[in-house]
This record gives structure tokens, C-alpha cells and sequence, in this order.
DNA sequence: ATCAATTCTTGCCAAATGGCAAGCCATGAA
DNA sequence: TTCATGGCTTGCCATTTGGCAAGAATTGAT
């Protein structure tokens, strides 16, 4: 029923299978259904989750209201507003499912809880946060080096199911264009 | 002698002063001239330094060998390459010395043990790396958001200090951009 | 003091991206 | 079925940014 979680917990291999299935037994079945809100901007983020199945996305509004996609979750991947959850501040994104969704979460609470009974839980926690960053601050890096093209180019290798589930504009503001841009982008790169 | 550093352990409400005082005892001194490098790509990032003073660069390179910069850091902030550093992988990122710099340091063995001994300093720990990756999150929000105006006018705003330390270029692929860019935004700029 | 290297600016032009509006297409609701 | 909505593309043109090279200013080394 848990092996995703467990195998999850595991691959870093700061977790013993016998771990993880126990620190597994601590996390709650959680269904999010299509266009529901798994956090809000203004709310404090509480929930851990690691989904399992199906899409979401985590957005922000610019200066003018503008919708800005910040973020995508898939399968497998530890669904968290940093910021808020360990700050305890209101959010400034929203996450939200763009298909229905299944995973297993923690609270807050529990979350501390489990940091506390499970030092090596505690280690892999840093491990997922370490991973995060390092992977924002690649993406910096290609906001700052490549081109359009090479970022759309290199989101189609890396992650080509979003393009099944999100629609275009929300992939040019993550790609820091708009979508006007990613369609020329799409169709000059069709051509190759 | 090091009121400092201790002053910026409390800061977080995470530490006593008390226990600032302890966890403090445990840093060196450490010394870094203009120029030299606190870490080098290819090395294993193995030094945790909260700066007094002076100011450093972080860049890396990328696929055409240009330098990029990727970060600066002034008086009272930690440096570190959190991704070396932690998964005890060879940097992409090299640090510099932009003038002479003095600082605390714990190595990657002191600051486990400290992690282990004192949860309150473990609690800080992350702390400062929740702080980073939201840093992090806002220059990307920025990134695709803003012009490089309005950036260049941010960072004005948020690090003048930079300006009087590094060279233009340096700032202006921090910003995104080339220095040709940069010096006509700052024409315009100076105009208003 | 001199020379070399680096930094910064500027002019010229090209390339990349954006803004707006129109139109087409797919989807879902009534 | 029809209608309304949202998503995607495209044409036209403006704006932003880049590339390159030249030159002035500054800095640093000898």
C-alpha cells in the first residue's frame, strides 16, 4: 500500500527499509481532486506531502495580479511550501492539483514529531530541502546562461509530462516567457 | 570577540544567548585575502564561515566557459555551497574573495558534531538554509517578473554595498545580463 | 614613470522577446 | 445542438537586450 513512500524514503539511503516502513506508518492517505487548492496564498502552509500520483502546480501573483507559475509536482516528488510550512508565515503561492492526485502527508505537527523520534528521518528531510535548492538554483542558473529555446528544450527532456497536463501559458511563466513567445519557441523548434 | 557571531545565532530566537555563547566556542577564526578562494570548483566544500567582514563572490561557469556570477555575500551572513557541502559532492561553484575578508568557521566534521549536540543549533541550521532557498525564490520570482531595470534597481535598493566592492560585470551577470546592458540601464537610470 | 591589462562606456546594428488583437479550435455546460 | 469559455496560434510592430568593436578611464605591476 505504502511501497512508493518507502521506496521514496529509501533511495537516499539515509533511511533502512525497516525505517522507513515504520516512519511510512506515520503518514496519511490524502486525495487532491482537480483544480482543488492544496494550499492557499494568505494561509499557513501545513501539510507535508509526498505525491504519488497525478499534477499539481504552485503559482504566485506578480505586482500586477499576473499569474506566475512557479513550480510543478509529479509523481514521486515532496509537494511543500518551504517558506511557509517551516516559517509558520502566510503563503505568498498556491499549490494546486491540475489533475486529480493521491499521497501520503504529514501535518505540521507530526512532521516535528517525527524530526524528533527519528533522527534519520531528520536527515533525510535536510536531503529533500539540500535537493530543492540545488535544483532552483540550477534553474537560476539557466534563466541566466540559455536562451528560451535551450530552457523550453531542456523542460521537454527533463520533464515532458507536464506538457500533458499543464496548458502552454502556464509553462511560459515558468519558463519566464509568455506565451506568445513559447508558441513561436514550439513551432520554430518543431521544425528541427 | 566573537559578539558577533553570537549576536547572530540569537537573532533567530532559535539559540539562548546562553547557548549562543557555548555553540560560538566551537567556531575558528579565519582569514581570507582579497582574491584568494574560500572554495574552488572541483573541491569538496568542507568550510561553514559566517563573515564579519568583507564580501565574496560566488560563481560558476557555464557551457561556454563564461563566468557567472551567482551570488554575493557581505558582513554577517553565512557563506556556503550548501550542495558540496552537504552531500559531500565537487562544487560547481567557486567562492572568492572580493576584498579581505575575516570570518567563524566550523568544518564539515564540527558542525555534524555540533548538529548532534546541540538541537537548538541543529533547529538554527535549518533556519538559515529555509532562509537561503526563499531568498533564492524571490530573485527567480524577480527574474521572471521584473525587467533588468527594476532588478538592477532591487538590488540597489537591497545590497548598495555590492557596488563599491564588485566590478560591474560581475553584477550584471548576477542580474541576467551583459555589462553592456547594465551600463546603459545605469544611464537611464542615473537620469531620473 | 611607464606599460599592460582591466573596466566601463558608447555607437551601430541584429536578435530575442513582448504587447495587442484577431481568429481558430477544442471543450464543457445548458 | 448551441453557446460560451478558455487555450493556442499568428501577424504586426514596439521594446528590450545582445554582439561586437572602439575608445576612454582606471588600476596594477614593474
Amino acid at each position: 500500500m505504502k511501497e512508493n513512500l518507502i521506496a521514496f524514503l529509501t533511495t537516499s539511503s539515509l533511511v533502512t527499509p525497516e525505517q522507513a516502513a515504520e516512519i511510512a506508518g506515520h503518514f496519511s492517505f490524502r486525495e487532491i481532486p482537480k483544480n482543488a487548492f492544496f494550499l492557499e496564498e494568505g494561509k499557513i502552509a501545513n501539510n507535508y506531502l509526498f505525491l504519488e500520483k497525478g499534477f499539481m502546480r504552485v503559482f504566485a501573483h506578480d505586482i500586477d495580479g499576473n499569474d506566475v507559475t512557479t513550480g510543478f509536482a509529479g509523481p514521486q516528488q515532496v509537494v511543500l511550501e518551504v517558506s511557509s510550512f517551516f516559517n509558520r508565515t502566510r503563503s505568498q503561492e498556491n499549490i494546486q492539483a491540475l489533475t486529480d492526485c493521491e499521497g501520503w502527508g504529514l501535518t505540521y505537527d507530526e512532521l516535528n514529531q517525527l524530526f524528533h523520534a527519528r533522527p534519520e528521518f531528520r536527515e533525510f528531510g535536510r536531503h529533500i530541502l539540500v535537493k530543492a535548492f540545488t535544483t532552483l538554483k540550477t534553474r537560476m542558473l539557466s534563466m541566466i546562461t540559455e536562451t528560451a529555446e535551450q530552457r523550453y528544450a531542456g523542460l521537454l527532456n527533463t520533464n515532458p509530462a507536464i506538457f500533458q497536463h499543464a496548458p502552454l501559458k502556464n509553462i511560459a511563466s515558468y519558463l519566464g516567457i509568455t506565451d506568445t513567445s513559447l508558441s513561436r519557441i514550439r513551432k520554430e523548434f518543431s521544425k528541427k
